[in-house]
RNA sequence: UCCCCGAUAGCUCAAUGGUAGAGCAACCGGCUGUUAACCGGUAGGUUGUAGGUUCGAAUCCUACUCGGGGAGCCA
């Protein structure tokens, strides 16, 4: 069946089309009926004229919302209606006529749209959100490819704890214990050796018991890892994918973000070089603003806020303390008390968007912190070999896709941002 | 794991110790340009579960269940 999209109507005006969807809501009076109905790529309005068209007339007055139809019309522009075209209707067929739909278009709670979430990602607002999300990962993996790096998936089961930190979900692989990976990054540095600049894409679990709006137990990580690239190549790269990201979103997804409410103005006012500050730095700011903090404690959610809030860009903290940062993280020749990591803090309150760092090159100094961390060493020893053979300085970092899409799209949680969240106490649907 | 909050019609909510109600959705009818259309009508309830206080409990108390927000941990 040919039928064209609804996005495309434009190009067709004056001509007879079909566009096929479902019937997303009808309005009617006894003489006029309007038809509006959704394929993924918009609203149009279909209009008929009882007089005009008595049988088709009958035929839409029991169609039910949600069913799925095929539409014939003749496109006309017309301001009056959604999207700026209309539909004059000459044929009209019920594919599958809809039991009673239970999303209606008034106000839901959240609870009962999360039980229906198969259904709810119909409605507009999250057809625009998964959109923004499509495109962000598109011009993630367009930013890597056109600066050579090469896409090397991580493995999703593991046998060990990638950082030995988190709460991790356990499997039984076959009568061993396995894990669901919380990170790619390990994997990403051996990977780094043999293609020198890659990324991997992939979803990542955290079993911890998180319960904020800022946290899933299964979440999309954008990771990249380059060989020679020292902690500042790596902050660049960074803030130049995250400036490519709104660029290329606000290039092609301005309507969504326009049909969300997001004040574009704060996204289009973002430059690089992203502002830069340093643990240290970042410590005095928070005793500036009347916080109690001593030197050497992590920040928690409200500190990284009230961070964010004084820059309007996303900010970068570096040099934290070697104590509250993973074995792995290089430490600063300078000043040996921090490490070569920076965390990424979106603006607007959105938290910790990357983290990422220079890892340790020297065998010795990694075999040490292994131990200092209490690690199973023999789980380590594939990841040792790294700096056995031909170990270079290298960098890496992990973007949280949904903290991401949730700041773009300035979202109030990041449950809205995947099309199936899996929460604390919510895998259904 | 801890702290706070919530659960009443299919949905969103009201009823603050005294006859459980409204709007929307559904169904029936009306309306020739609707924009979450509108107008009239019909139907719809073991007030999350169990116990307690009381002449009387949706309402007060206890426990439980489910869920929401936050902390910690993290992206």
């Amino acid at each position: 069946m040919q039928s064209i999209l609804i996005k495309h109507l434009g190009k067709h005006v004056g001509e007879e089309v079909t566009v096929q969807g479902w019937l997303y809501n009808k309005r009617s009076s006894g003489k006029i009926q309007f038809l509006i109905v959704r394929d993924g790529t918009g609203l149009v309005q279909g209009v008929l004229v009882k007089k005009e068209a008595p049988e088709l007339f009958d035929l839409a007055k029991g169609i039910t919302q949600e069913s799925s139809i095929r539409v014939k019309g003749i496109v006309r522009e017309e301001p009056r209606s959604v999207g700026g075209y209309e539909l004059t209707v000459t044929g009209l067929e019920v594919i599958s006529m809809a039991e009673e739909y239970p999303i209606s278009h008034k106000e839901h709670g959240v609870d009962f749209l999360m039980d229906r979430r198969h259904l709810w990602i119909r409605t507009p607002r999250q057809n625009a959100i998964l959109r923004i999300r499509a495109e962000i990962e598109q011009a993630a993996r367009d930013f890597f490819h056109q600066n050579d790096f090469t896409l090397v998936d991580s493995p999703i089961i593991t046998p060990a704890a990638c950082e030995g930190t988190t709460t991790l979900f356990e499997l039984d692989y076959h009568g061993e214990k396995a894990y669901l990976s919380q990170s790619g990054q390990l994997y990403n540095e051996a990977s780094a050796m043999a293609v020198g600049r890659m990324y991997c894409f992939g979803p990542t679990f955290r079993a911890e018991k998180s319960k904020t709006r800022r946290h899933l137990m299964e979440f999309w990580m954008i990771e990249a890892e380059a060989a020679f690239f020292d902690h500042e190549d790596n902050m660049k790269l960074q803030e130049e994918l995250v400036y490519f990201i709104i660029q290329r979103v606000l290039e092609r997804r301005r309507k969504d973000l326009e049909f969300l409410g997001r004040d574009i103005s704060k996204l289009e006012a973002i430059q690089l070089p992203f502002p830069r500050l340093s643990y240290t730095e970042a410590v005095e700011l928070l005793k500036s603003k009347g916080e109690e903090f001593e030197w050497g404690q992590d920040f928690g959610a409200p500190h990284e806020t009230i961070i964010s809030e004084s820059f309007d860009a996303p900010v970068f903290i570096h040099r934290f303390p070697a104590e509250i940062k993973a074995f792995y993280m290089k430490p600063d020749p300078e000043d040996p008390r921090v490490v070569l990591g920076a965390d990424l803090i979106a603006p607007e309150g959105y938290g910790e968007m990357i983290g990422g760092g220079q890892r340790i090159d020297d065998l010795k100094l990694l075999e040490q912190r292994i131990e200092e961390h209490k690690l199973p060493r023999e789980a380590f020893e594939w990841y040792l070999d790294l700096r056995r053979y031909g170990s270079v300085p290298h960098s890496g970092f992990g973007l949280g896709l949904e903290r991401t899409v949730a700041w773009i799209c300035k979202l109030d949680h990041v449950r809205e941002t995947i099309p199936f969240p899996r929460m604390l106490y919510r895998v259904y649907p």
